[in-house]
DNA sequence: CTGAAAGCGCTAACAG
DNA sequence: CTGTTAGCGCTTTCAG
C-alpha cells in the first residue's frame, strides 16, 4: 500500500538542482527571484519548478533564514462552560483577519484557548511557530495580557484600552457605543433599562459605563437593579433573562452587550408574552449579519469588522517591527431597526 | 530601542544544556521524555527549562524529525461576490475542527482562497507547512478535487459523496435532508414548494434531489420555475427572492440549502408582504444557533457539529496514514420549528 | 546513561 | 553570474 520511499518522497531543490544541471544556490537564487542570475537559467528553474509543482519548503526556509510569516490568532473561551464559540462576531472578526493577514503574505494559525490561561499563548511564540498573536477579546485578563506583554510576546488584543495597560489593544469605542445605544433607549422615554453582559469583561465595563454616563447625561437615576450579570454565551443569556424576569422587576428596555445576548433575550422575552418594542426595547452590540433578521430586526451598534481586522493586523505588524504600537479604537455607529421603533 | 541581540534572542537548547552542564543531546532526549536517560538530570533539564519558559522550536524539530502536526483549513470563497463568509456555519465547523485538532495535538492553519483556484490548496502541502487539508465545502469543484486526490494531496472535504470520487469526503445526508425537508413540507399540504440554492454546487445539488424525491413519492408534479439559483450568500440570496417574487410565480413554500439563505430570503418576503408560515412555509439546512431566533424561529435539517469536526479530522488522520479513507455521511434531523407550524 | 557528529532543506556569505 | 561552504535549531545514530 504504502508507495516506495523513491516515489513518494517529496520533490526538493537538489532534485531541480540535478535536473536543471546547476547547483542548489542556484536554483534557490532563481526561486527567490534574485536579481544576479540570468535571465534564461531564471525561467528555465522557474518552469522546471512550476512542472514540477515544486514550491520551496516554508520550514527549511524560515530555520535558516530565521523569518517567520505566520500569525497567531486566538479565540479564547471559557472552559466551564464547555461550549462552542458561536458568536457571528467571531467568524466575521475571523474572516476578516484571514483577509488581511493573506494580503500582507502572513498565514493564520488559529487556535483555541482556556481565557483563564491565557499564558498559554506564549507557548506559541515561544515555540517559534508564529511572529506574533492577536487575541480576541480581553475577558477580565488584563493582569494576565500584561504579564505576556513583559515577557515581550508581541501580541494585541481586540478589546478596550485599560489604565495602565503594557499591550496594544484594538477595538471599537466601547464607551461611546454604549452612550450612543442607552442614550437612544432614553430618548425614546424609556425610564428603566436593563444592561445585559458581564462589567468583569473589559469591553462589557466600558459599554457599562457608557451607559451610565448616559443616565448622567440625561438626569436620570439608575437603578442598580437593573444590572443584569451574563456573560457572552447563549444559553447563559437565555437562562439569566428568565431567571430576570422571574424576580418581576419592572424595566421597558434592554440594552445588551452583543448581538447574540439580545437576541435570545429576546427569545426568552418573548415566550413570557413580552413584545419587542411595544413592551420593551432592546438594542443590542456589533451589528452581525443576523441583526437585521432577527424577531424583531435589532436596533444595534455596529462595528466596521473590515477596518477591525485591518488594524489589528497593522498594529501586530508595528508591534513586531518596534516593539510597541498605540492602541487604537475604531469609531462605532448606532443602526435603527425595529426593535426601538415605537 | 531595539533590544541587543543577546537581550533579545530566543533562549534555545544550548542555552539550556551550557547552564545545566550537559549535553545538547542530554536536553533534547529529557525534554522529550527519552527513557534513556537518569531521572534526576531529567527533572533538572525539565524545571530549568520550565522556569526559563523555553519551548523547542517546532520548525526546527520537523525539519529534522520530518514529521508535521499542522493541519490547513480552507474555507473556499468566491472571489467574484468579493466578501466576507459570514455563514455562522462556518464558524460553527471551524471551532469544531479547532477542539477535535487540539485534542488530536495538532495545529489549525486557517486559510481562505478562491473556490475556483482550489487547486492553490495543493501548494499549502508542496510547501510543507500542513501534513494535510481539510477543505470546506465542494462548491461545484469536484474535478478538481480529483486532480488533488491523483497528486497525493492529502485532504479530506465537507461536502456530498459522488459517483468517480477519488478522494475523501464527508458530510451530512444531504439527499436524506432534502427528502426529510421537503417531504415536511408536503405533508403539511403545500403545494408549490421552491428549491432555492445553487444545483451546481454538490451539496445543493443533493438536497435538491433529495427535494425531487420527496416529490415522487408523494406523487407530486414538480413545476421545473420552482428552482430558484442562488448561491450560499446573503446578498445574492435577497436579491435572487427579489428577482423571483417580481416574476409572479405561485408559491406556498420554500426548503432553501442553508438557514442563512432561509433566514435572508424570509426578509424579503415579509418586506413584500407574505408572511411566514400563514403564506409561507419555510425549511432551513444547517440549524445554525440563530435558526431559532429568526423571525420566525426557523424549520431546519441539523447537522451535528461535534460529530462532523471529529469525523473530518479522524478521516483526514486516516487518510494521511493509509493514504485513504471511506467517505462517510453524517446523520440529519429535521428540527420543526415556526416557519413551518400553520 | 551521555556526548560527538551528522544532517533535515534551505539561504547567504564567500569565492571564483 | 554561479558554485562552494557553512550553518539555522533540533533529533538521532553511533560510540563510548
Amino acid at each position: 500500500m504504502a508507495k516506495s520511499d523513491a516515489e513518494n518522497r517529496k520533490i526538493q531543490m537538489a532534485d531541480i538542482a540535478r535536473l536543471a544541471g546547476v547547483s542548489i544556490s542556484t536554483v534557490s537564487r532563481a526561486l527567490s527571484g534574485s536579481t544576479l542570475i540570468n535571465e534564461e537559467t531564471r525561467q528555465r528553474i522557474a518552469e522546471l519548478a512550476k512542472s514540477l509543482s515544486y514550491t520551496v519548503n516554508l520550514g527549511a526556509k524560515n530555520l535558516r533564514s530565521g523569518e517567520n510569516r505566520t500569525v497567531g490568532v486566538v479565540i479564547p473561551y471559557l472552559s466551564d462552560h464547555r461550549q462552542h464559540v458561536t458568536d457571528p462576531f467571531f467568524l466575521a472578526m475571523l474572516g476578516s483577519l484571514a483577509d488581511h493577514l493573506t494580503d500582507q503574505n502572513f498565514d493564520l494559525l488559529f487556535s483555541r484557548i482556556d481565557a483563564r490561561d491565557i499564558q498559554n499563548v506564549a507557548a506559541l511564540y515561544d515555540s517559534g511557530r508564529v511572529c506574533g498573536i492577536i487575541i480576541i477579546g480581553q475577558w477580565s485578563q488584563h493582569d494576565s495580557l500584561n504579564q505576556l506583554a513583559r515577557r515581550q510576546i508581541p501580541f494585541v488584543v481586540w478589546g478596550g484600552q485599560l489604565p495602565q495597560q503594557m499591550y496594544c489593544s484594538v477595538g471599537s469605542d466601547n464607551y461611546n457605543g454604549g452612550l450612543l445605544a442607552t442614550t437612544h433607549l432614553l430618548q425614546l422615554g424609556k425610564q428603566r433599562v436593563v444592561f445585559m453582559g458581564d462589567r468583569d469583561a473589559t469591553e462589557a465595563q466600558q459599554r457599562y459605563q457608557g451607559y451610565v454616563a448616559a443616565h448622567a447625561q440625561m438626569g436620570k437615576v439608575l437603578d442598580p437593579d437593573l444590572y443584569l450579570s451574563c456573560p457572552f454565551t447563549e444559553p447563559e443569556a437565555q437562562v439569566a433573562m428568565a431567571g430576570f424576569l422571574a424576580k418581576g422587576i419592572a424595566f421597558d428596555a434592554l440594552f445588551a452587550a452583543s448581538d447574540l445576548i439580545a437576541i435570545h433575550a429576546m427569545g426568552v422575552m418573548r415566550a413570557q408574552g413580552l413584545q419587542v418594542p411595544q413592551d420593551v426595547c432592546v438594542v443590542g452590540y456589533d451589528d452581525v449579519g443576523m441583526a437585521a433578521h432577527s424577531f424583531p430586526p435589532l436596533t444595534t451598534v455596529s462595528q466596521p469588522m473590515d477596518l477591525a481586522g485591518e488594524a489589528l493586523v497593522s498594529s501586530l505588524l508595528t508591534v513586531i517591527r518596534q516593539g510597541h504600537a498605540d492602541s487604537r479604537m475604531i469609531t462605532t455607529a448606532l443602526v435603527e431597526r425595529d426593535s426601538t421603533r415605537i
